[in-house]
DNA sequence: ACAGTTTCCCGTAAATGC
DNA sequence: TGCATTTACGGGAAACTG
């Protein structure tokens, strides 16, 4: 229902009133016996008053929903003492309506205290007067900037009694209300914003996201606010398209089957082969993922959040694999050349990255190995192409060598990263340019092959073996994490 | 003048006050011609009654000057929105005033407006009732905490006059008032803090720590709030001693003479072995050290920032030599064993240092190298002592080598730093531990040495040399900055 | 346009509350 | 006590403002 059918539907309405108006004056002078107008006037009087009020008032919307400006990606999560943004319009165009329009904002207006845990306020201006759009078509529109939201702090315990839900699970809503008169008709506006979570930190964000994904997910309806209070389950089909649409509008690329495949069973088991299942809510957000201090979103989130920091071009690029089980990548990469590598997300530790390659030993045996995976901290020292162009494994203190040579299924590693390799080293003229270079030192039992002499001093030899070294017999099962 | 001091004093004049009051009753009943005492006694109480003012008054003083918790050892720069801390007492004790004694604090009581260009107030409450202390000698005292300042802003432009003095040269002061009476007699007392230096954010910092150091080191007055309006100037045997003892306090170690004298010779050119010199407050830290975009102290605190963040136990050890120009480092070297090394701040950049070391090249030519500094973000990812045990120098693609032997004069690197390296690599079990690695790549060239074949493919070593190469032919003068 | 200054807000750490 | 949540504020960057 566009603003213009708004306008010509009200500008239909007053015209009848106009004419029933008219039409009574005629009335009073012109009459006869069992004249029906008399009788039927009031009725279609009261019809079209009530037709013109319940018009303008559903023209009262929320045209945008209120968001963090830092946040545009993440509307209805609101942190307190940072500033938002919405904004609210009169879809109808009311030419009679030329005086100041007052709108005030109010949060968490119909909530009867108690129904949530934590009350909060708008700690600035919640009052502003709607103005014409000069742009558009002239609707009355006003825009809130620099809201602000506080808690309200209770000296006696008067602390709702809702302690079954996280903050995160909380909802609420930012209320719109604006009073005027037209024709003789006095209208209360009144609209309201989608549910909101309130958080006090940005560590609490990613659960938030999740309670918005899955409120959309699930409801249609506009305002569920007790929506957690039983939250249904979502099918593995819906959720893992939403999971994707996450990836592919927050990263640039969506999850492709396999990818998908790999999140399912780690959510579900092997039930998702079996058809499909429903996930439950607490499953994906709040249960920790078994032996894991942490739930599959905030797992998954993690990942995200190091891809929008640390591996854009490589994640749109196709070049990280990402989701494979151990199962999954030893399969693939058995049977290619020695040096072939993909690259993986870390199941253990949020929010990391690490490689695993294919060698044959010298017995003719296939071996993996996989690095520590890299985490925000390691690729802000230096950006993950690097590591991959400048990784270096030292067996028995020989010659560093980097064992990536292909990136499965057989691209030669630079002809992939190259564009992506940045060139660091600082011209500061006098000095020597220098680079961190990530390295890992294998050592092997001593008489399976006699070291050379390393190219180290021996105290420097014994103690780099002291802090860096990893002896691969003791490695009963690389695999697994 | 101790809080007893006061207390006895304060007796004893009391105490001839109600002797004065009882000679009044006896002048009545008995008295003669000529008697002095109706003469002297109102000139008497008079001075008493001064007396018993101005020593109650002068017992009013600031405990603890207002400071950051988070900065203890900065006291007097105040960070507008950060809360702070102030303490006043009262050291004379008056059994008398068993009242509540209200204390209240202003900020900038005195100042005409327009005497700073930027005005603030106290965001929170700023009155507080006085307090005895349970724990000293029964003095009443009171304790202000989570004060916090926010500027005031005018809309039509008032904005002050002094425009020539930056924010951090302006000074400010916090007043406390209170009101009371005992014996009749009604005291008000009034006391403030030493100057106050008010920033906006910690980027500022450093200037107003310049501003409250050259404040101590050039006045006694308590509040001469117009200070920087014509700052006087500091001789260099004040200020390198003020300078040391930052370093002492700060990063636990000071400086000694070699170390002031080339900083000396930094601020002052030669003129500083000719007799002690004067220095003025602008080429302290206002003027830009010629050709770099800071001032000597912006320059001199980022070290000492740097140090007190990431170089602690190696300053500490004595083993940073730290300040030392390029020609004395290399008169140092220059007979030295090869691959005896000393560390270096940076003259060019802020916060860095550098390790230089000595080799002797095939020509019998002695030869020194400099690293590109380290700053604090390469230093958080590795920490400074495990930069020197790991360096690696790749010399035309040779085996990497660490050309750091020998601390300056002759200490062997690991006897030396071998306490304080870190034994970083984790023990995550299926990964492979990697550690980051320090490396400068070295390429003469080709025809005077030719290179053996690289341990890297050869894309890899083009793509390698390409990123790192660095051909010591075109470094014409490697020594100056 | 620009430099000095302030505001904004993330992200870590500490404090608080339950 | 431990966990969930909020507060505090350094530090980088953007916004402001003469």
């Amino acid at each position: 229902f566009s603003s213009l059918r708004f306008t010509l539907t009200a500008q239909s309405l007053f015209q009848i009133k106009r004419q029933l108006d008219k039409l009574g004056e005629l009335v009073v002078k012109v009459t006869y016996e069992s004249d029906p107008i008399p009788l039927q006037k009031p009725q279609m009087e009261e019809r079209v008053k009530y037709l013109i009020y319940h018009l303008i008032k559903s023209s009262f919307v929320v045209e945008k929903q209120p968001c963090m400006p830092t946040h545009p990606q993440k509307p209805l999560i609101i942190k307190t003492g940072v500033q938002f943004t919405t904004k609210v319009r009169l879809l109808v165009k009311l030419p009679e309506v030329d005086y100041q329009l007052k709108v005030k904002t109010t949060f968490d207006k119909d909530l009867p205290p108690g129904r949530v845990s934590r009350q909060f306020f708008i700690l600035t201006n919640n009052t502003k007067v709607m103005d014409i759009e000069d742009y558009s078509n002239g609707c009355l529109s006003v825009e809130f900037r620099h809201l602000q939201l506080k808690e309200k702090k209770y000296t006696n315990g008067t602390k709702g009694n809702e302690g079954l839900l996280s903050v995160t699970e909380e909802l609420h809503s930012l209320s719109f209300e604006a009073c005027f008169t037209v024709q003789g008709l006095t209208i209360d506006l009144e609209t309201c914003s989608l549910p909101l979570v309130v958080i006090s930190n940005v560590s609490q964000l990613p659960g938030g996201w999740a309670s918005v994904m899955w409120y959309n997910l699930l409801t249609d309806e506009p305002r569920n606010l007790g929506f957690f209070g039983n939250p249904t389950r979502a099918s593995w089909s819906q959720l893992s398209e939403m999971l994707s649409w996450q990836f592919s509008t927050f990263a640039g690329r969506g999850l492709n089957k396999e990818q998908l495949d790999m999140l399912g069973e780690k959510l579900l088991g092997q039930l998702v082969s079996c058809g499909d299942y429903q996930v439950s809510w607490s499953k994906f957000a709040k249960e920790n993922i078994p032996g894991k201090p942490f739930s599959f979103w905030m797992w998954l989130d993690s990942i995200l959040e190091l891809i929008k920091k640390h591996l854009l071009p490589v994640w749109n690029e196709n070049y990280i694999m990402g989701f494979v089980s151990k199962e999954m990548e030893r399969a693939l990469l058995k049977d290619r050349e020695p040096g072939t590598f993909l690259l993986r997300f870390s199941e253990s530790h949020l929010g990391g990255i690490t490689f695993t390659w294919v060698e044959h030993s010298d017995s003719g045996d296939v071996k993996f190995n996989s690095v520590e995976p890299y985490t925000k901290n390691r690729l802000s020292a230096l950006p993950f192409a690097d590591i991959i162009r400048d990784y270096k494994v030292i067996s028995n203190g020989g010659v560093p060598e980097n064992p990536l040579k292909f990136l499965y299924p057989d691209i030669p590693k630079d002809e992939a990263f190259g564009r992506l390799y940045n060139s660091q080293p600082s011209k500061v003229h006098p000095y020597i340019p220098s680079t961190l270079i990530p390295i890992s030192e294998l050592r092997t039992t001593p008489r399976s092959c006699p070291s050379p002499e390393p190219p180290m001093t021996p105290g420097e030899f014994d103690m780099l073996s002291e802090h860096l070294c990893f002896d691969i017999d003791t490695m009963s099962s690389p695999y697994s994490e």
